[in-house]
Parts: C-alpha cells; sequence; structure tokens
DNA sequence: GCCAACGTTGGC
DNA sequence: GCCAACGTTGGC
C-alpha cells in the first residue's frame, strides 16, 4: 500500500463535488513528475485530498480505484497526444473531522520534509507512510484542538 | 493583488 | 547546452 497527496482548487473541483460524483476521473495533470506518480498509483493506495488556495489544506481522504489509463480529455487537445498523460480513478473514503490547514503542517516538526512544502507546486506527490498517519491522526477530533 | 518558486520555451 | 523571458501555481 501506498499513499499518495493530490491537490485540487475547491472552485474547480473541491470536496463537495467529489462526494456529489462519489468518483472521480482526476484528469488534466500536464506534468511529467506529477503524472509519473499517478502511474504509480495503485488500486487500493490511499489518497489524501488537499484543498490549494483557498483555505489549504488537507480536507479529506480517497482511495485509487482504477490504475492509470490515457487522459481523456486529451482529445480535446491533440498537441497534448504525445505526452502520454494519464489519469487515475478516486472514490472517497471519508471526510477529516476538521481539515488540517497547510499553516499547522508547516508548524509540524514531522512533516519538515514532506514534498507539500519541499515541492510546493507538484500536484500529485507521494506521502510516506509516517506523514500520512500523522495528518489524519491531526484531521481527527480529538486531536490537535 | 502580489510575488516567489519553478517549469517551459526559444534564441544563441 | 546555457540562460533569459515568460507562464503557471499557489501561498499570503
Amino acid at each position: 500500500m501506498n499513499y499518495w497527496l493530490v491537490k485540487s482548487e475547491p472552485d474547480h473541483y473541491g470536496w463537495h463535488h467529489f462526494i456529489e460524483q462519489g468518483r472521480a476521473i482526476w484528469e488534466g495533470v500536464r506534468n511529467y513528475q506529477a503524472r509519473n506518480n499517478l502511474k504509480a498509483m495503485q488500486l487500493g493506495d490511499q489518497v489524501l485530498f488537499y484543498h490549494s488556495v483557498i483555505k489549504p489544506g488537507v480536507v479529506g481522504l480517497a482511495k485509487v480505484v482504477q490504475e492509470a489509463y490515457p487522459d481523456p480529455t486529451v482529445a480535446n487537445e491533440p498537441a497534448q497526444a504525445k505526452f502520454g498523460w494519464v489519469v487515475v480513478d478516486l472514490e472517497p473514503i471519508m471526510l477529516l473531522d476538521k481539515p488540517v490547514p497547510l499553516a499547522l503542517i508547516k508548524a509540524e516538526p514531522l512533516l519538515a520534509n514532506i514534498s507539500l512544502i519541499r515541492q510546493s507546486r507538484l500536484s500529485v506527490m507521494p506521502i510516506r507512510p509516517d506523514e500520512f498517519e500523522l495528518i489524519l491522526k491531526m484531521g481527527q477530533k480529538e486531536n490537535y484542538e
């Protein structure tokens, strides 16, 4: 089992969209490193769902329900076809009791090396198991009040 | 709205 | 191959 974090702007596609649809095709990734991370995702991997720009922070937990396949939206952008962009399908597992804001992640010494901070512009990234567990814990009601 | 970080493009 | 210019992401 591997752990990941994906970013989305809530104005564009937020957690509530995800819940309404019940399943997301994680389309539109146009960065090599992010694409390679999508390709490395395996069925059942767990994925932190992060809101960027507006109240940045981790809001929920999802899982990989379909491994990488060609991005269907490339059909609208023929010039992109040669790059081999891919998508995965995700389904929600749960909303965190409370969001884990970026500010709190930055303030936590145990998360000093998390890719979210070190590579702030990457939109799909691996998360270490210990980092993953800690963020989930921080999102539980009884912790970090 | 501003700006830092960083990826991409294109001239040389 | 280097690097300046430019565009985008995303935090504040």
